[in-house]
DNA sequence: ACGGACCTGGAACGATCGCTCCAGGGTGAC
DNA sequence: GTCACCCTGGAGCGATCGTTCCAGGTCCGT
């Protein structure tokens, strides 16, 4: 009867046994017991398993970047105020996990290569996490009364998001293995020298 | 007639298939198509296809270790020699990526929670690197001067492990993204100045 | 020459895959 | 009341899934 529900409904099931089992691993069946909507109404809301995939991929995305965005700290923050921004950021990433990261990550490697228009898809969403977090580091690096170029601030981003996303991989296979905390201040710490050593590279 | 080298044949086929489509995206008549045997050879070599899995799990981070010791710096070797160790293991993570980072990261996602035997084959081969570099990490830091205990050592391979994952996990999306050579340098840059301030916090 | 171990070829099993079809219930406009 | 539209229920399509069975080929020791 309510048809936007149910698509909701729909999307949810599907994004979570996405991230949880992946795109082979997701039979339409399951999809369907889980949003307790029976195939055909699936497939009237969705043109295919292809189609479902890239809606729960567009919505999961769209999610994370507004959570963080949200928690973006404003143009006066801090150093201090960004290194908190970005722990918050890596835990509402941890519990988005199951949502996000798991599924780019699974999708990205599973089927990336086999449908461009997922894998361009999954790339823009990336591409526009780094592009938040670029931008808090220009401003808060230039706040520190050094000047940092736009190709750096992007290749500082760049790093930030490997050193992070590598530290939810480890967290998947040893979930006690790193220490959140410690780790973005390590993360902060790494970042803080990178920037001064490329600096005085190109100073010098 | 040859079964051991049908044996290899098989586990070739399943290895590249495995890491390129994952565990539920590769079917035992893909697996028969590119080994050019027929499913029942693979049935008579090995028990299941969940067996088949952990075994060209077994063999690809078998191989991958082996590798990765061979071009282990001796115990004299300079600060200098370990980036570039660190470099050339992560070209060879990078030649190996389709076979020992994708396994492990795509088998991991998608079947670990699954099946607790294969994620803990899959742990062990993470372990057992991280044990490597964390070797090379306490024989260099200490060349160096500086005492570094056994748990810093240890928190520091885990930091280098996650930084080249991520590393590793980036280019896939965007090939182009990162500058490998660029890269190690940051490693080797962001690494020494987490290593100094966890000292500096020790003895203050 | 012969028995036996090792391995392959091909057919076939029930289950599940993504997907389609269509009858019919629910709801709002008139 | 009834018509049109939106959505659901369920049966069922051909194809593929993992797996099994077994006849028969190849090779070795004797």
């Amino acid at each position: 009867m309510d048809g936007a529900r149910s698509r909701e409904r729909i999307l949810d099931a599907a994004e979570e046994l996405l991230s949880e089992r992946g795109y082979a691993g997701t039979g339409i069946a399951a999809i369907s017991e889980a949003s307790g909507l029976p195939a055909s109404s699936i497939y009237w809301h969705f043109e295919s398993k292809e189609d479902l995939t890239a809606a729960a991929v567009e919505r999961t995305t769209e999610r994370w970047l507004e959570a963080l965005e949200a928690s973006e700290p404003g143009p006066e923050a801090s150093s201090d105020e960004v290194v908190e921004w970005i722990s918050q950021s890596l835990e509402e990433m941890g519990r988005q996990l199951p949502f996000f990261m798991r599924l780019s990550l699974l999708l990205g490697l599973e089927v990336g290569h086999r449908e461009p228009a997922l894998m361009e898809r999954l790339r823009r969403g990336r591409e526009r996490t780094r592009g938040v977090i670029r931008g808090t580091l220009e401003r808060v690096l230039g706040l520190e009364g050094t000047k940092v170029d736009a190709p750096l601030a992007d290749e500082i981003a760049r790093l930030s998001m490997a050193f992070s996303e590598g530290a939810s991989v480890a967290r998947l296979f040893e979930p006690e293995g790193i220490d959140l905390a410690r780790f973005v201040e390590d993360l902060a710490t790494g970042m803080r020298a990178i920037t001064a050593a490329r600096q005085a590279e190109v100073s010098s």
